[in-house]
DNA sequence: CGCCTTTGACCAGCGC
DNA sequence: GCGCTGGTCAAAGGCG
């Protein structure tokens, strides 16, 4: 990361459009735009984006083409006052050939503590991970900027709302959600940009265990059944029928942010809201310098 | 009745 | 050691 802080990248000189933003409550980076060409770079960055969303304003990606997902920026609040150029540099690390950023996963050295059980329990104790003098472990953490007026997007996956805490130096509070399978461990975190609140910060912290959507009430729902209607990113500019996320197979998949959907999910979204849109991709690519 | 949100309290981690 | 902040718990109430 050396240097990295005090010099343009030159994927980011070369990606003038996009407007560097930094979250001080996490301390996680973001790349946002409403250039078309963002595709391009953001395929550099690993993450596949249609190319014809219908607009800045209600765009979708294909979160199913993504790589596995790469551990994240959001370092621990321990960096909360560290410069921007030198947490730029810190994203540089979170890559796969950086494991000692904080954020990484499979090869934290918290995993091996007795707090790992909580924070990455057997299924048959999901849900209750924390417990007094456990302690915390960071999951594989990523965040999307979305602009949308609600703030709670859907993404395919039926969530629980756990929390709500207000933020330093914000006005807008910070949602804690959890993922209503019982054997999923993700969570998600919701807060609006306090730069701009048209801009939804959502953080994914964690994989789903699970294969499709959240299990509504009355029973699983397979995919088909919960996504009905299949749109192709390019026809997907209705906002009632989101775009259908292609799931591997077979799962588990890595974390993936399902776009939009609306089958498992919340329970009802007002048509054109709460759907993934002008979605930017967390900087975490190793830009090779 | 079951699931969800709300909300205050509690805890852990970190900087000073 | 203290204070601040983020993150989580869990009870209470609301809604379909």
């Amino acid at each position: 990361m050396s240097g990295e802080g005090d010099k343009p990248d030159p994927d980011f000189a070369a990606a003038s459009a996009w407007d560097l933003r930094h979250h001080p409550a996490d301390n996680s980076f973001f790349y946002a735009t409403d250039d078309y060409k963002e595709s391009t770079i953001l395929s550099e960055f690993g993450w596949n984006i249609p190319p014809d969303s219908g607009g800045a304003s209600n765009r979708h990606c294909d979160f199913a083409d993504f790589p596995p997902i790469e551990p994240v920026l959001a370092p621990s609040r321990a960096d909360d006052r560290v410069a921007p150029d030198a947490i730029a540099s810190r994203m540089v690390e979170a890559s796969p050939s950086n494991p000692s950023v904080s954020s990484s996963s499979s090869d934290d050295p918290q995993e091996k503590s007795p707090s790992a059980a909580a924070a990455n329990p057997p299924p048959e104790s999901a849900g209750k991970t924390k417990k007094k003098g456990q302690k915390r472990i960071r999951q594989p953490r990523f965040a999307f900027v979305t602009k949308s007026e609600v703030d709670h997007l859907e993404d395919g996956y039926r969530w629980r709302k756990y929390g709500q805490k207000a933020v330093k130096n914000s006005p807008f509070p910070r949602s804690y959600y959890r993922c209503t399978n019982s054997k999923c461990m993700v969570k998600k975190r919701i807060e609006r940009s306090f730069e701009d609140p048209s801009v939804v910060i959502t953080t994914y912290e964690g994989q789903h265990s699970h294969y499709s959507v959240g299990y509504p009430r009355g029973g699983m729902v397979t995919q088909e059944a919960a996504f009905p209607t299949y749109l192709t990113p390019s026809s997907n500019n209705s906002p009632h029928l989101p775009y259908h996320p292609r799931l591997p197979h077979p799962p588990p998949s890595p974390l993936q942010p399902a776009a939009g959907s609306s089958g498992g999910g919340e329970p009802r979204a007002p048509p054109g809201e709460g759907l993934l849109g002008d979605i930017v991709p967390p900087r975490m690519r190793n830009n090779g310098s």
